[in-house]
DNA sequence: GAGCACTGC
């Protein structure tokens, strides 16, 4: 009958930064190689091809390549001695222990092509399905090459450096530091693990050590001198274009995972492209060489915005049959991944009522496929998941005792990073099955080993701004034929798998190919001040991959208009190339600046409600039963300040500043998010310090602890009135019929229930958050006087 | 009376 699962003890999973990773075959030097795909962040399993068949590609591409004995991680393939060389400059030690795995990859045989395309041209386009090994492999396959040398050369007159570099862009930070951490030891200069001091100390720095590889993100830098291969963030390297538009330290820049299309990496493609169909007077004549990968083959519009930016003149006739080369030029390198196959199960009809199929399927699969296998379920969101979880727990209840067991883990953003790691650990529990309910998190963000089912509801809630009402929606909508292959994908990552649609082969049919690019989901605002504040005048053709309306452009310019952060005919203020310059929002740089106002001299306090609304979701706990509710209340009254929320993150930053001896223990006892917190208070060290060398900090503060001092009334309506620079156009006024209407389109506002001011009646109100979910709601809420509405539009 | 997922010198 079934055996007690057989699971590596105790590693596979780690936390890194504040993410838990699988570490399934990464850490053992017998298992498979790892890529980044399994060590972290996954990515896209190729588009299927179009089949005339109708049936989805997952399971016919995966049993090709199975015959091909492509898809077996295992699988010997017979190496060619000849084939390596090993890379110059490496010290040899380190590297050699990781050789074996590295030559098993598929990416290892396409080097010489890969090296061979970007000499002679400047674009590469490389799709490598999950674990193919790209993201580790290609900058180590290109730094030693003649073109990735630094050099001296002549700019304006005076002599400078350029190149020497490669930058390698993840739009997650686990992926940029784990990824970094694999290739120093593959390279052999391994990094220093450091531990940073959580919020006490100062980020580490590291940069005492030699190295070829190192990694940027916010908070933690690691880039030893010497320095060849550095994996950064998105916006860690937008941020290096505001002070280097030519990137001259670099000879190169990959960009990896494009697929999400996350608004940093489609403005980042703007730039570079610019840089590439530029004249390089600005790098000295040096060609900045860029290489685009995906997890993708759906890459038309990526590669047809690329081929535009090079000569058509110089395109080559590729010799090779696995490169594509077009009459536009851009060459497209395909590397098949490491995937077992999937099957996929569609509902033969129309599901009426989907939790009843969600359990139906459950069950099905519990009680028909063999243990070890664990099913890992797509939902939409923590309620949905909830109301599951207890109806799979019920009706467990009632099987037979010689049936096996299940146990549930919900899996979301929201839970406690301990509940987070529940979801990772193989069940305990002898003769029992893992049922993982989870929401898109585990379909890029983290990897829940062990898992063969996948079952997908075949939605997800998506944001999108509605650039005419001013506010976002959050609802749950259908999927895209990638996510769907994306969330199969997730059950033939350790052997062979079952893909459960709960919806029709036609309704996949007729999905989306991909999900929309978040440039046309999100408000542009920040989008369009990046811009400006990075020398583009004309915003409306800047070349982007997809171009949000002219409408939702427009609204974003009058927006920065009305700000503040651009003159009349379009150009940049001072202020706004201030507020492009803090890692804040926009309208928050603007509050930000106001603080600093001798008129409203407030800025510690404003940094310490900005570091806690920017540290991600609430960094309140929602309370989810009246017992609990009642407990913990008590010990919230000290933070909840009647005039609204923003006044209560004041206060639970100054007291969690002024607590020194335990502050796990004080946000257990308040149900305060550690994790954010922490993350809040590095960022109230970081603006801090911009503050400081921005002049708008008079003096350095006070060293925490400081005894903790509740702001006065009259100061907390200063520091209202200053978010009232930023936020004037979210605000409402209390209606005869006790309903708010806001003072900018005239719709009706509820106050979100995690307000301290829900239920509550005032003049009026401000808010940082418009949201429509089951209502329209206003989130992060103040109180303030409708006679400050006015006063805010007033020119300063 | 309610909460998709990421991220920033």
């Amino acid at each position: 009958m079934s055996k007690k699962r057989k699971l590596p003890g105790g590693v596979d999973v780690v936390k890194v930064g504040d993410k838990i990773i699988s570490l399934d075959g990464y850490l053992s030097k017998k298992s498979k190689p790892a890529t980044k795909e399994e060590a972290s962040t996954s990515t896209d399993t190729a588009q299927p091809a179009p089949s005339t068949t109708g049936s989805n590609g997952t399971g016919n591409e995966a049993k090709q390549k199975e015959r091909d004995g492509t898809s077996k991680p295992l699988a010997k393939k017979p190496l060619n001695p000849s084939r390596w060389q090993k890379p110059r400059g490496t010290s040899g030690d380190g590297s050699g222990e990781y050789l074996k795995s590295r030559r098993e990859l598929p990416l290892w045989n396409y080097q010489d092509e890969i090296r061979r395309v970007l000499r002679e041209r400047d674009v590469l386009v490389v799709v490598g399905e999950t674990g193919s090994g790209k993201s580790t492999q290609v900058p180590q396959f290109l730094y030693c090459e003649d073109w990735c040398q630094r050099r001296k050369v002549e700019v304006d007159d005076k002599e400078v450096f350029v190149g020497g570099m490669i930058a390698i862009t993840q739009p997650r930070r686990v992926a940029a530091t784990t990824l970094a951490y694999r290739v120093s030891r593959e390279m052999g200069t391994p990094l220093n693990a450091q531990k940073n001091g959580g919020d006490s100390g100062s980020p580490a720095l590291g940069n005492h050590q030699r190295g070829l590889v190192g990694y940027s993100v916010r908070f933690d830098h690691q880039v030893p001198r010497g320095t060849r291969v550095k994996f950064v963030t998105e916006g860690m390297l937008l941020q290096d274009l505001l002070r280097d538009p030519n990137l001259r330290q670099y000879s190169a820049i990959i960009i990896d995972e494009i697929h999400e299309r996350s608004v940093d990496v489609d403005l980042l493609s703007g730039f570079l492209k610019q840089v590439l169909s530029g004249d390089k007077a600005g790098r000295g004549g040096v060609p900045l060489k860029v290489i685009i990968m995906s997890a993708t083959a759906d890459i038309g519009g990526i590669r047809r915005f690329f081929s535009d930016a090079r000569d058509e003149e110089t395109a080559i006739p590729s010799g090779e049959s696995e490169t594509e080369s077009t009459h536009s030029g851009v060459e497209v390198l395909k590397i098949e991944g490491r995937q077992y196959p999937v099957d996929i199960i569609y509902s033969p009809k129309a599901v009426p009522d989907l939790q009843e199929a969600l359990l139906k399927t459950i069950f099905k699969i519990h009680l028909h496929e063999p243990l070890p296998g664990d099913i890992l379920a797509f939902l939409t969101g923590q309620e949905e998941i909830e109301s599951v979880q207890k109806l799979i727990e019920e009706y467990a209840a009632t099987l037979a005792s010689n049936m096996p067991k299940v146990k549930v883990f919900p899996l979301f953003g929201q839970l406690s990073i301990e509940a987070q790691h529940e979801a990772f650990k193989p069940v305990k529990a002898a003769f029992t099955r893992k049922i993982v309910l989870a929401t898109n998190i585990a379909e890029t963000s983290v990897t829940v080993p062990g898992i063969r089912y996948v079952v997908d509801c075949g939605k997800a809630k998506v944001k999108e701004f509605r650039s005419r009402l001013g506010m976002e929606s959050l609802l749950a909508k259908a999927i895209s034929k990638s996510s769907a292959t994306q969330r199969a994908g997730r059950a033939g990552r350790e052997s062979a798998g079952k893909c459960y649609r709960l919806y029709t082969e036609e309704t996949f049919d007729g999905l989306q190919p991909t999900d929309l690019p978040e440039i046309l989901r999100n408000d542009v605002l920040g989008a369009v001040l990046t811009m400006k504040a990075r020398g583009i005048d004309d915003v409306l053709s800047f070349p982007l991959m997809d171009r949000p309306s002219i409408e939702s452009l427009e609204k974003a310019l009058i927006h920065l208009h009305f700000l503040g952060a651009i003159s009349g005919d379009g150009t940049i203020t001072e202020m706004g190339r201030k507020m492009a310059f803090f890692p804040v929002s926009a309208p928050l740089g603007r509050v930000l600046l106001a603080a600093a106002d001798p008129r409203y001299d407030c800025v510690l306090e404003v940094i310490d409600i900005i570091a806690c609304i920017t540290a991600g979701d609430d960094i309140f706990h929602q309370l989810q039963t009246e017992e609990v509710k009642e407990e913990v209340e008590e010990y919230r009254k000290e933070l909840y300040r009647r005039e609204g929320d923003l006044l209560t993150y004041l206060t639970t930053m100054q007291h969690y500043a002024a607590e020194n001896s335990d502050r796990v223990g004080w946000c257990r006892q308040r149900r305060i998010n550690v994790r954010n917190m922490r993350q809040a208070m590095n960022i109230r060290r970081q603006l801090r310090g911009l503050c400081m060398r921005e002049k708008m900090l008079a003096e350095a503060p006070p060293p925490d602890p400081q005894p903790f001092a509740p702001i006065p009334p009259s100061q907390a309506e200063t520091v209202v009135k200053c978010f009232m620079k930023g936020f004037a156009l979210k605000t409402a006024m209390l209606a005869p019929d006790s309903s708010y209407i806001t003072a900018h389109g005239k719709h009706v506002v509820a106050i979100h229930p995690s307000s301290v001011l829900h239920g509550q009646k005032k003049e009026a109100i401000m808010f940082l958050d418009h949201v429509f979910t089951q209502k329209n709601y206003a989130k992060k809420v103040s109180v303030i006087q409708a006679n400050w509405i006015a006063e805010a539009f007033e020119e300063d």
